[in-house]
DNA sequence: CGCATTTTTGATACACGTCAATCTCCGTGG
DNA sequence: CCACGGAGATTGACGTGTATCAAAAATGCG
């Protein structure tokens, strides 16, 4: 593994625009001033920030997703971030390449197609919803890293409890499957049964 | 109100480029081809279109906001559209002038907040989605045309049961006065009590 | 004026919330 | 190396807000 790490270090270096976060780290507050960022890895959230600094989820951001657009019009952020898995950042947009697979008008689409996929896992019963997200998650594998149990809460508008439950009922029935590392249980690693492209019939 | 009438019809003729749409008329349909388009008044629904036609709220336009959007990118509606309330609609973005204070990144930053705020009306008890959901739709005055029962419960993820008895709650407790026009008892017009502007402590 | 649609209302069931105890995992310091 | 403590996760018992089913009333349209 040591030749791995080193590999991941010189990447760093060689872009280093790049920004790394950990879990539960803060990404940038509303009404701060920063750029526009592209996420690489990870799953960033966003909230709104009432009163008495209260913060109601927002919105999600994964992989290939742009944050932070509206500093472009306002000069400060709307909303708040912070990592719910490990993130990679990248500035955008990317002045050096001329490919702009990002226009504006594709970040649009693309923002509305995730708030309805967002409207949807608040919606149904809560077992739907929890596997809702993870399938927004999973890679193509089916490899997933799970938020916290109180950060699926809040983007499913459930309590933590009822999630602590149904993601044991999704293990006992095998669509969730924990990746044991060390044989030690993980709690947010999983690999979810069934994944596929969306195209399969019931 | 004859002179009313007639006046309306000479300014739909001045812009004949304007639509207009009854209550639960369709505007547009996913797949179809056509403009984008600005609501000038009322309140639209989107939806994404599943397998066996079954359509899934998925946002809500109200005047001001740009719908639409993404033929400029696919040449084609991704979601289907209808009319919650009477509607007017006109082509965007406007051709004739230059002010343009539609920029792609207005509405950009507009549809992420209206995003937000969706997210919002789906969470917390259901008096509180119904009242969110009445005073994001109120104008200043405090005056609100509220969609059928059925709309409001799939926007709210409630039943309309369920939203009939809260309506009828908020009326008694004087939070909705309903409209009487002849004598009639309005079931979708009302004057939101305690309705202004969002800036006035508790 | 009569029928279809929407809305209202009641009785009952259940999914999820709430409260509380326990457990696992980890970092910290003695 | 182990005691300690905190954060996150699990589990149980019980309460409640909303769903569900059913029926009647109000509204609106032809």
């Amino acid at each position: 593994m040591p030749p791995f790490v080193t590999v991941d270090r010189q990447k760093l270096q060689k872009h280093r625009s790049i920004q790394q976060f950990d879990v539960s780290e803060a990404i940038y507050a509303n009404g701060g001033e920063g750029l526009a960022w592209r996420v690489r890895k990870g799953v960033v959230r966003l909230d709104t920030v009432a009163p008495q600094n209260k913060r109601h989820f927002a919105s999600l951001a994964i992989a290939g997703d742009i944050i932070g657009c509206e500093t472009l019009l306002f000069g400060c952020y709307t909303f708040s971030a912070s990592a719910l898995t490990p993130c990679e950042l990248a500035p955008w947009p990317e002045g050096d390449r001329n490919r702009s697979n990002d226009t504006l008008l594709d970040v649009l689409a693309k923002t509305q197609q995730r708030a309805a996929e967002l409207i949807a896992l608040r919606g149904g019963q809560a077992i739907d919803r929890v596997l809702g997200l993870a399938r927004l998650l999973a890679d193509p594998a089916g490899n997933v890293i799970l938020p916290t149990r109180q950060d699926i809460a809040e983007i499913t508008d459930l309590r933590f409890e009822t999630i602590s439950r149904i993601i044991k009922q999704l293990e006992r029935a095998g669509t969730l499957d924990p990746i044991r590392l060390a044989g030690i249980h993980a709690t947010r690693s999983f690999h979810l049964a069934g994944q596929a492209c969306p195209a399969r019939g019931a």
